[in-house]
DNA sequence: TTGTAAGCGTTATCAC
DNA sequence: GTGATAACGCTTACAA
């Protein structure tokens, strides 16, 4: 492999001379600096970023943990947090956890021994164990998606508990009196808010809670099974109110197979948009979340803490979501 | 920072103990090896794999250069990646390139610097200008999902030719014979492949070949404008072939605009599955590749170079496509 | 404008 | 079983 002293030997300079000309630091004369680049491209010389971060702490690598790449939100989270880190000369390394605690302390631990910048955390519970771990190795980091309990830390997300309610009031206003709230795991930070944001429209409106949310997981079979035990219930709901796009898609088959058509014999709204470019002919009512600008807002705050710019205190960065109509949910009912 | 000396100075032993037993090698005696762990934990040590891998020459790292992780055949693709590295230890690196070589090019770079183990790569150009800079690099390497002109090197991806004349028999087997394929850009070999595959169907089938074949990009955009272009043809053709996910959902949606129903008025076939789980109501008929397959077996072969295992020639893994029948193909024509 | 010397935190090598 | 020493390839601090 050839090293910055072989160029400097070749160049006939002194190794800090050939790093002043790579990195474009401190003075060259113009002579040299063109004697040490043909040196370069004779030899063919790469540098050695990882005696670099040995030396100067830093590692241009930030790393990105959440859920599950597969999710068309955190695509594009991804997909902004890498445009934003690209325009900022830094690499990113994802990791999944599958919403596991121990996938995520696994992968930490990894991130932390690689000495990564920053770390984007999508926490995969808002007890967010592995917090502690990273700031006591004083890593800088922001949390994306979720809320976290007792922690001091920059958190960028949407607020779930108000467009919850938000859909929450529009099946109520289609006159749905029997709505079904089909939630997350407990213990994550937005199927509890979506929650609240539920519960707090049926208050609005006068309306008793009871037996009116299932728990299950944010996935297509959960979503799936748990229509199926909404479709048990008597009187039958004439509403579901999915938490995230993929419990959504995974209910309408269930409707689907037994028959069942939406909107008109039940009405579906839900969390999270699939991007158009996915879909033939969009069809859910949804509560949208503006997946790239997060990640690209996380970054940006992630950045700031490592030139230690902007604020000092940390902040809480909030989204906005938007609520599109669709076919899903229907029309006023009767 | 807790160094690997601190620890060591803490549980009285040598540096060289400490590494040997955070890295389990060499002998350590019981009772040592626990004074050392206390000292680890007292202390809160995370070793510095900066230092390990700068004289142990591996960094246990990867990296996949694709050109869009927003496009669900990518996504999974990575996915699959992620998955089997993570089990082998290693951590992945993504890059975008957006089908720009430029940005390949500058990815690489980087990601030599850094000193990756191996290099998972989805060439933007079936030139792949950058497969040298690796090679000569001396690192490992595996293309991806495309071929790649005079160059020794592994390749995992799936038979675009074969499977795009299935696709043409299909549809021209309907009763098709005004058949417009809307292809990707030249100098990209699954595009290449699958007009060539196109071609081929026709052929067999003695039907003749001109103005059949539309070039644009493997986006939305492009399919949507294509497919404008298809309806200004005299006589309009009767089926079109999107070359892959995005141009068949933007032709879809061109189409729907002008009013043409699709089957009945336009058959529609192409490359490319949307993963159910994203899916209300699975519609496009297509040649579907095992994506998350291409994934995990890219990487097993990555793995393999690095352990100096498998074949020493370079090998061209095809994985099987599945042709999926749904409806937006139609029936057979009259 | 250029160079010298030391050190970043680990592990390879060889010795005890 | 354990340790001393050097080395990985680069940059920081200081000197000339």
């Amino acid at each position: 492999m050839i090293t910055l002293q072989d160029v400097a030997k070749r160049a006939g300079v002194a190794p800090i001379t050939v790093s002043r000309v790579v990195n474009n630091s401190g003075y060259v004369a113009l002579e040299v600096r063109q004697r040490v680049q043909r040196a370069i491209a004779d030899l063919g010389y790469v540098p050695n970023t990882l005696a670099r971060s040995l030396r100067s702490r830093q590692t241009n690598t930030l790393a990105l943990i959440l859920t599950d790449i597969t999710n068309p939100f955190f695509t594009t989270v991804a997909r902004g947090v890498e445009d934003a880190a690209s325009d900022a000369g830094f690499m990113v390394i994802f990791c999944n956890t599958d919403e596991r605690e121990s996938e995520e302390e696994k992968y930490l631990r990894m991130l932390l021994q690689k000495r990564v910048d920053g770390i984007l955390l999508v926490p995969a519970r808002s007890g967010a164990h592995s917090l502690p771990l990273i700031q006591q190795q004083g890593t800088a980091v922001v949390v994306l998606d979720r809320r976290v309990e007792n922690a001091q830390v920059d958190v960028v997300r949407c607020d779930s508990e108000e467009a919850a309610c938000e859909l929450g009031r529009l099946l109520l206003s289609l006159g749905h009196t029997e709505i079904v709230l089909l939630a997350g795991p407990p213990g994550v930070s937005t199927s509890e808010d979506r929650i609240a944001g539920f519960r707090r429209a049926l208050a609005e409106a006068g309306m008793p809670l009871r037996g009116r949310i299932l728990h299950g997981e944010f996935t297509q079979e959960s979503g799936y099974m748990m229509a199926e035990q909404v479709l048990a219930l008597t009187p039958r709901p004439t509403a579901l109110f999915a938490a995230n796009n993929f419990i959504a898609i995974g209910a309408f088959k269930a409707l689907e197979e037994q028959g069942i058509r939406v909107p008109e014999e039940m009405a579906l709204v839900a969390f999270d948009d699939i991007p158009p470019s996915l879909v033939i002919a969009p069809f859910l009512t949804v509560a949208s979340q503006p997946a790239y600008a997060m990640g690209q807002k996380a970054v940006e705050r992630l950045l700031q803490r490592l030139r230690n710019e902007g604020p000092e205190e940390c902040q809480e960065i909030l989204l906005p979501t938007e609520l599109i109509l669709r076919r899903s949910s229907g029309e006023k009912r009767a």
